[in-house]
RNA sequence: GCUCCCAUCGUCUAGCGGCCUAGGACGCCGCCCUUUCAAGGCGGUAGCGCGGGUUCGAAUCCCGUUGGGAGUACCA
């Protein structure tokens, strides 16, 4: 009943990931480049990586290195590839020029691919003339040219582009998470494959070197979908000429979106990989949440290992409806990688992000270092992203100077009737003999919820915000305790004076 | 327009004919714990687009419809 995984003809797993050099990496094309790799390592296959810059006017060298850096800050590796290499390079179409060229010129002798002369114009034109609507296509017209006629154009100074001759049947395949896909004979009108000055196009180099790198299993982006057919005209002409000795099978993922419902775009700033990066995602977090992107491994949990997600991944359970980005929950997920964290982990994960927020020098004091790992636990239960931990721990790193209290949370907790809570605080603290935070949580009660007769959370808020200038921080005492006697006091007075002037 | 895809809480999903008066997660709300905020614990909110079939029985199968999406280049 099921289909055996691999294609007659192949005998081992070949994933590929394809990305064309334009534009930042955005999150829909790494969730396509995870799902290949999870599907490759799942299966015991390989992963190949192949760069399609064939659109010199778009592709840029800023976009490959941007891709290369994205999959190896996410651990994505290859098998076969750019720099690593392997025995079907090169991995970058530009360097395939000649491959593709011939395999061109072999279609072509054998009848697969013919000369096409006209232009668009004309094809509107005999559309028109005909009475059909000429958003029909291209009209397969130049399919029955003589050589006579073809001779006729070149003298006219034209040269032809190359396109394929589509099968005269429906074409159906077995999509892997969509199941049967029909399209009927004569919906795909004949291809370009090679322009008419000679460079091949992706209709023409994508199933080409996924024939010649015998990949057997195409996972990706739906938006894809409608140039199947194509392909698998291609793959039929590619085996009937030696080229392939097998079609691979498709995978069509379903789309992310954004807002709306619109497909992610690469203009879209919440599409850009590089902002989950530099807000402090981790790379296992980041690659969880884009997982459950149309996928899931449990139906009572979301929350798990990159090794598990190899471990259960099954495109067949792919989901095929569209799916929506949600910040949100992709911070839930991160944040629970990040509380799963060993603090000396998380202290090292963090550490550059608190030096970019100049909350510590590029090369941090060792009493720096004493002081970031003696609350890192508290800190790493109270964030979502790692560059949050700038906000609640520059307090502790400031210099008197330049420590201000945020204005929203002195508005909040710093009112007038604050006043006799700073100079309790300041006076019972000012008598303390032993500065540990147990000792500094038993005055804090004695002379201000029961000297006073506030109620704790009405108490110690005055004092947290006046103290690390925030109303969330890592615990009161124990960061009272690390600033130390005389910075708290200080800070303490200086609100006191503040608030009362 | 044409071709193709899709359709379960606001969002991501589980569900593949009876276990579903539809389960989990995020979000939101409440309570507990508590040193604010978090975290943690407990509870709540909210969904099978519509209409026909098939069947003893349908979220699950079929048809239609509506809605959404993608493609429609000498881009990829």
């Amino acid at each position: 009943m099921s289909t055996p995984l691999l294609p007659p003809g192949a005998d081992v797993v070949r994933a590929r990931f394809s990305p064309s050099p334009t534009g930042v990496p955005h999150v829909g094309l790494i969730r396509t480049a995870l799902f290949n790799w999870a599907f490759a390592r799942h299966n015991k296959g390989k992963l190949v990586f192949r760069i399609e810059d064939t659109d010199a006017s778009r592709d840029s060298e800023e976009s490959y290195d941007a891709i290369l850096d994205a999959l190896r800050w996410l651990g994505l590796d290859w098998d076969e590839g750019p720099e690593i290499g392997g025995p079907s390079g090169p991995y970058r179409q530009s360097l395939r020029r000649d491959i593709h060229a011939d395999v061109a010129q072999r279609l072509l002798a054998a009848g697969e691919l013919y000369e096409s002369f006209s232009t668009n114009d004309e094809v509107d034109a005999r559309h028109r003339a005909a009475g059909r609507d000429p958003k029909l296509g291209y009209d397969n017209f130049d399919r029955g040219l003589t050589d006579e006629q073809r001779a006729a154009y070149r003298a006219d100074g034209r040269q032809p582009t190359l396109r394929l001759r589509m099968p005269d049947d429906d074409i159906t395949f077995v999509d892997l998470v969509r199941g049967e896909i029909t399209f009927k004979v004569g919906s795909v009108p004949d291809p370009v494959l090679v322009r008419a000055n000679g460079e091949p196009l992706y209709t023409l180099t994508n199933p080409v070197d996924d024939a010649m790198m015998r990949v057997t299993h195409i996972l990706r982006g739906e938006d894809l979908l409608p140039s199947t057919p194509r392909q698998i005209a291609l793959f039929a002409a590619l085996r009937r000429i030696g080229v392939a000795d097998f079609a691979p099978r498709y995978a069509h993922l379903p789309l992310v979106s954004g807002e709306g419902n619109k497909k992610l775009s690469k203009r879209d700033p919440q599409s850009n990989l590089f902002l989950y990066r530099d807000r402090g995602f981790l790379p296992e977090g980041l690659l969880n949440y884009l997982s459950l992107l149309g996928w899931s491994i449990a139906d009572d949990r979301d929350v798990f290992s990159v090794a598990e997600l190899v471990e259960a991944f099954d495109v067949t359970k792919v989901n095929p409806n569209m799916a929506r980005f949600d910040v949100k929950k992709a911070e839930a997920i991160n944040a629970a990688h990040l509380r799963a964290l060993p603090v000396a982990e998380f202290v090292t994960r963090v550490t550059p992000y608190l030096v970019a927020a100049a909350v510590l020098p590029a090369q941090p004091t060792p009493e720096q270092l004493t002081t970031l790992t003696a609350i890192a636990a508290e800190v790493q239960k109270r964030i979502s992203v790692l560059s949050d931990a700038a906000g609640m721990l520059r307090f502790l790193f400031i210099d008197e100077e330049s420590f201000v209290v945020e204005p929203a949370s002195a508005a909040k907790a710093l009112r007038p009737d604050a006043q006799p809570v700073l100079d309790a605080a300041v006076a019972a603290l000012d008598a303390l003999p032993e500065w540990t935070w147990s000792a500094i949580e038993e005055a804090m009660k004695v002379s201000l919820v029961d000297g006073l007769g506030l109620k704790a959370s009405k108490a110690f808020a005055p004092l947290r915000v006046a103290v690390t200038g925030r109303t969330v921080s890592p615990p009161l005492w124990e960061s009272m305790e690390l600033l130390g006697k005389d910075r708290t006091l200080g800070r303490l007075r200086r609100a006191a004076a503040t608030n009362s002037a």
